[in-house]
RNA sequence: GCGCCUGUAGCUCAGUGGAUAGAGCGUCUGCCUCCGGAGCAGAAGGUCGGGGGUUCGAAUCCCUUCAGGCGCACCA
């Protein structure tokens, strides 16, 4: 019995009870489904529902009252095995053995489909994250977000999304102008201007620039005038660090969907598309012969210019087409992740989903992530793109590997700032919990090689009742939430719950592994094969299952060995 | 000054109104004759920053206060 079909029965006793009259309830005041959780003591049954404390009040009743009237309309239920009346009206539910055991067939049957669900189904997400700018290599903050974000769009994907990965790609404005500059200095011997960017990436770019374009058969830049060799570096710098970027994010296990760019925005009239469309709603004024978005009548503290006095557009007019273009893509929810040193932003642009007459915080959502710090020896890392001192998402990979650091970052709240130790993440790698989700899942390929070299076959018994010990009952229950764990990361956009309750499952199962010497899926070598050791590999493989989605919605991988 | 985020065990962090607040690391004590000890069992360790309030019930919601982080452009 699923939490659903448990939910289920609590919404038709409780119907049943309004029917017969013994409860006296408005209509409206019946949940459309009674929210079911797993309580925290095994002792408190395995599966706990607070509804009639929840509801006496209304219906002019005690808690206990009620509860015990749905706890005799529940006990009638098949797979229910009792239900208790607890503290000041809980319901207290045990399942049967066997229909808690059942589970683990059904996982094993439904492979990678298990943990779908459709809380998000039907729902057209633009996922937008990342989104540096092409001037330097992508540093540790933007690392996380390609953590974050990607594993985001797995789960939401899971959850019946259909989900676009897009990238925004700012190729338009000053600080472009600044890179190149720097590019042009370097390669004139020259230093970075001010303002500019240093560094040794800025010297490797520059000397591949110039490579490229001899290669291509045209002009060295270093011969050309000012103008035109800046020109030469902008656009041959910009592909060139662009495609390192790409690259990064690609071994870093991070494919985008849509490289958008900002340029595009400008020069297809996109811009000039969404500026018409809001001064036609009225929502726009002039003043000081600039253009201004009435941003203040949605929240925002200040209205915002968007063509500025000088006719150009305003950085936040491209915001304002990218928002519109999207919307006009077809997508439903437009999400953006962004660091907390942009969070100024979040007032502004959903007055701009509000100006379009859109619901801000529905088809606009803004992910605000708090900022990642490095730590090398308990001392703060100060980095400076200017300077040249950053630790890059390579150097990351380089320390600790993709699955520890994509771990590292997805594992934590975005809502948390994150200290990295460096130190800590070369050296200690044990430390690091995905280990100790991944060893879990090695173990239980162990488990499985060990059952093929003495028979122990799946197909030839299950008999879920034999899952009856305390720990197997644990380990059900703990699987049971699975889909309900990954619907609601998707709908809190907080991919972090999924790696906590794989750590908790690992821990699960190595206690069910530890719990006691008869507790095998695989006979001793003198022993015969049981229907015991063939339903206890059932439940193994359900193990190994689900944290092999698991990892996978993370973007880590499930070693079968390590 | 205003806004957002954070404050939970020695450290790093989970816990979107429920019962005795959890995990990892660190410390201490046990557990390998056979499925992987990167593991397990147990112990010690807490004014959930402080103070009010709402509620049958608050780490969680509201107010206030303290501390830290990050922002408050006709820059991008």
């Amino acid at each position: 019995m699923t939490p659903t079909e448990l939910s289920g029965a609590l919404s038709a006793a409780l119907a049943a009870a309004v029917a017969d009259g013994t409860l006296q309830l408005p209509a409206d005041a019946i949940p459309a489904s009674v929210h079911v959780e797993r309580p925290r003591q095994r002792e408190h049954g395995d599966w706990a529902t607070n509804v009639a404390l929840q509801l006496a009040k209304k219906a002019g009743t005690t808690p206990r009252a009620l509860a015990e009237d749905l706890a005799a309309r529940l006990a009638e239920n098949a797979g229910i095995a009792s239900v208790d009346v607890a503290g000041p009206g809980f319901l207290n539910i045990t399942l049967d053995a066997g229909a808690a055991g059942e589970l683990a067939r059904t996982i094993v049957q439904q492979g990678a489909q298990y943990g779908r669900n459709d809380s998000e189904a039907g729902t057209r997400i633009n996922l937008e994250f990342v989104s540096a700018n092409p001037t330097g290599p992508i540093h540790i903050g933007g690392v996380r977000w390609a953590a974050v974000g990607d594993s985001l769009a797995r789960i939401l994907a899971a959850s019946g999304a259909e989900v676009e990965r897009e990238y925004y790609f700012n190729d338009h404005g000053a600080q472009i102008d600044r890179f190149s500059s720097s590019l042009l200095a370097s390669a004139q011997g020259k230093p970075a201007p001010e303002n500019g960017y240093g560094g040794a990436y800025i010297a490797e770019i520059a000397e591949a620039v110039i490579a490229d374009a001899i290669a291509d058969g045209d002009t060295d830049p270093r011969e050309l005038s000012d103008d035109e060799a800046q020109e030469a570096f902008r656009a041959r710098g910009v592909e060139r660090m662009f495609a390192e970027i790409k690259q990064s994010l690609h071994d870093f296990g991070v494919d985008f969907d849509v490289y958008f760019h900002e340029d595009s925005l400008h020069e297809s009239g996109a811009v000039k598309h969404a500026v018409d469309r809001l001064t036609a709603d009225g929502r726009t004024f002039e003043k000081d012969g600039a253009l201004w978005l009435r941003t203040t009548d949605f929240g925002d503290d200040k209205d915002r210019v968007i063509i500025k006095s000088d006719g150009d557009a305003a950085y936040i007019a491209g915001d304002i087409a990218y928002y519109l273009d999207k919307r006009e893509r077809g997508f439903d929810d437009v999400i953006i992740m962004l660091g907390a040193d942009h969070h100024g932003y979040v007032a502004r642009m959903m007055a701009v989903c509000a100006s379009f007459g859109d619901t801000p915080g529905k088809n606009m959502q803004i992910l605000i992530g708090q900022m990642v710090n490095l730590v090398r020896d308990g001392q703060p890392v100060r980095m400076s793109k200017r300077a040249g001192t950053v630790v890059t998402i390579d150097d990351l990979v380089d320390a600790v590997g993709v699955d520890a650091a994509r771990y590292a970052l997805a594992r934590s709240s975005a809502d948390q700032n994150i200290d990295l130790d460096l130190d800590l993440l070369a050296s200690q790698k044990n430390e690091n919990p995905v280990y100790y989700v991944q060893y879990a899942h090695s173990r239980t390929c162990a488990v499985d090689r060990n059952a093929a070299d003495r028979g122990v076959r799946l197909e030839d018994a299950f008999d879920p009742a034999l899952l009856s010990h305390e720990s197997e009952s644990a380990l059900l229950g703990r699987l049971t939430e699975y889909p309900r764990i990954v619907a609601q990361a998707a709908e809190l956009r907080e991919p972090h719950r999924v790696a906590r309750y794989l750590e908790a499952l690992a821990g699960d199962y190595h206690s069910w592994y530890n719990d006691d010497a008869k507790l095998r899926a695989n006979p001793y070598p003198d022993e015969a094969v049981t229907d015991a050791h063939r339903t206890r590999l059932w439940l193994n493989d359900a193990v190994r299952t689900v944290l092999a989605n698991g990892l996978g919605l993370l973007g880590v991988s499930a070693p079968e060995r390590m």
